[in-house]
DNA sequence: TCTGTTTAGTCCTAACGCGTACTATCGGAT
DNA sequence: ATCCGATAGTACGCGTTAGGACTAAACAGA
């Protein structure tokens, strides 16, 4: 489908645009999202971070190991959970961030600033549509699947 | 930029509703795409298969190198050139893609076969409108940049 | 022909990215 | 008080991913 390949070299004109800057700071893209999403917050843990910026846990014991390495970011005890751990920025990750968080928006803006308001929202429309698309799809198949014997007690994904 | 989130989650969602299906054949989404590219060709030299599959060079050779282990593609002589090597599907690597490949453009299909025509071109066209933006904006910076003294000889991106 | 430049692939390093297995902890139910 | 299932992070394996150094072959110009 040409589709689909347009999507993913619209995903990559992305990447490689917004990369080019962010690599400029030092950082890699998942490590400027920590950053960035740790910004202006007390702190949050990994399952929040993980959340919010669309890495897995997995993943991100490697990411902010790196970043506390750098130390940018520190992990501390969170008081009502044994279990979780607190990622806050240090004082050189809060000054990192408010050197770099603005530019970016800046440099990110910049590929918009030739579009109306209007188009900017139709765009974003279009995208989320075609996202829910695949988001249904893929619920079915996975239905599906269920239903002709792959019957592995697949968690049910809430009726 | 809440327009950038969603193209990012949209692409995700895409890679997990692909990936999804693919990973049930067996081969990861690279050796997939591959395949896919690979077939209905007499073969294709590394650096087609990295044009037409936006995989680079680098990454090609260890993504070719599993494809070999499993005997479902072979490296080749090009008689034409001795720098280069004309990667072909093997028997066992034509009845794979031959088995797979319908599949999965039927697999992708369902997820638009609620669209319209018009609403699948529409959408494609957003997708290049949004591309080309990014390309232009990178372009763009990369020229200031060079003019700012980070004059690197950086060859000149064909005027 | 000899030489300098380009090009094709490989190798290397550093960092993701996902899924699975594992550990520690939490919380509810008995 | 204890047990048991769910949850938070980590460890690990495998497979990308980009970029740069490196080798060999091709090619163009003198």
């Amino acid at each position: 489908m040409r589709t689909l390949r347009e999507l993913a070299r619209c995903y990559q004109a992305f990447e490689s645009f917004s990369d080019a800057h962010i690599r400029s700071t030092g950082l890699t893209s998942p490590q400027f999202d920590i950053i960035a999403t740790l910004g202006n917050t007390r702190g949050l843990s990994f399952k929040e971070l993980g959340e919010r910026t669309l890495i897995t846990k997995g993943t991100l014991t490697g990411v902010v190991d790196r970043l506390e390495a750098r130390e940018l970011v520190r992990r501390t005890e969170c008081p009502h959970d044994g279990r979780s751990q607190i990622v806050v920025l240090t004082a050189a990750g809060e000054k990192l961030f408010r050197r770099v968080f603005p530019a970016h928006l800046a440099h990110l803006g910049r590929a918009f600033e030739s579009l109306s308001e209007t188009q900017v929202q139709h765009t974003e429309l279009t995208l989320r549509r075609l996202r829910e698309l695949f988001e249904a799809t893929h619920e079915l198949t996975l239905e599906e699947a269920e239903m002709t014997g792959a019957a592995k007690s697949r968690p049910r994904r809430a009726a």
